[in-house]
DNA sequence: TTTGTAAATAGGAGTAGCTACTATATAGTA
DNA sequence: TACTATATAGTAGCTACTCCTATTTACAAA
């Protein structure tokens, strides 16, 4: 029995590849094959991959696409909106030694991270089904987009 | 002018050091001078340094320490509390296709990242003051932990 | 349909941020 | 003071990009 990894049916597949395309040219993006093949080796997978991984995956079907490539294509699709960045992910490891309740908001362009205290975000309850199935062992609220240091330039 | 970094006065500094110690005692580390210019380093200031940002201001103190002593130190910090890692930080890139709104788990140790839905999280509430200082592009409550697969082994 | 061109890609070199390895040094103890 | 498990310095190796350049291609214009 193989795995599964892919979420939808090649129908469903196929209308959010007309879509994509439609974007990629509201966008003045061109329309490639490599473009197209790492779009939908992304959207039907719930594995939240990395760049290598997608590599490998769309090599089957694309033997000489590059990493470069798939790196490249990705950070456009989050451009345009046809993907995202999973929250905190491709940096640094940054470290904390405040053990205070807080918060964090990170701005993606300088990568400065500023501490906030909002006293309800302290309060989140973790889902039952979530809590039973993982052990939780930090629950955030995390805040990312443009600080006021870039802003004003 | 200078600029100011630190966030303590020296005593509250002290004061912190000496509970390190009796930290670092309590889970059998011994107490090297290095580890404790690190931790000095790293609690004195509010700007979540990278191992590489903190190896350059401990150097200042301890002109002959490694990166990689900074670095082992800084997770051995995390390991016994007296630190923690910037929820997301120090791993791959990793993107995500879909495009509903959702929330993520992300196990520590597989690096799994698993979707999860409640729709009381689609709905918190930028604190205006953070909101109009900063230009806001993602709100996310995120969890990290052990998944179910890690946990049976 | 053919041609021109800006955009995109492949392949490879370069870089950042760790991570593993090993010889040396040292904190804690007996 | 002597012992030894732990920690460190220095360095090599590795992963995940990121940059560079020559070549190709999508698509617009003729
Ligand atoms: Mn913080
Ligand atoms: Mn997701
Ligand atoms: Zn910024
Ligand atoms: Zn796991």
């Amino acid at each position: 029995m193989k795995k599964n990894t892919t979420t939808m049916s090649n129908i469903e597949l196929d209308r959010k590849t007309e879509r994509f395309i439609a974007r990629c040219r509201a966008n003045g993006l061109k329309v490639t094959p490599q473009r197209i093949a790492i779009y939908r080796g992304l959207v039907d997978t719930d594995e939240h991959p990395s760049a290598e991984m997608l590599h490998e995956k769309v090599k089957k079907v694309f033997p000489g696409i590059s990493l470069d490539t798939v790196n490249r294509t990705l950070l456009t699709l989050s451009e345009i909106g046809a993907a995202s960045v999973v929250e905190g992910s491709g940096d640094a490891r940054r470290f904390d030694g405040d053990s205070e309740k807080h918060q964090h908001f990170k701005c993606v362009q300088c990568k400065r991270i500023v501490d906030f205290h909002h006293k309800a975000f302290d309060r989140i309850k973790v889902p039952v089904g979530i809590a039973r199935r993982f052990t939780i062992l930090s629950k955030s609220v995390y805040l990312e987009g443009i600080c006021d240091l870039c802003r004003r330039r």
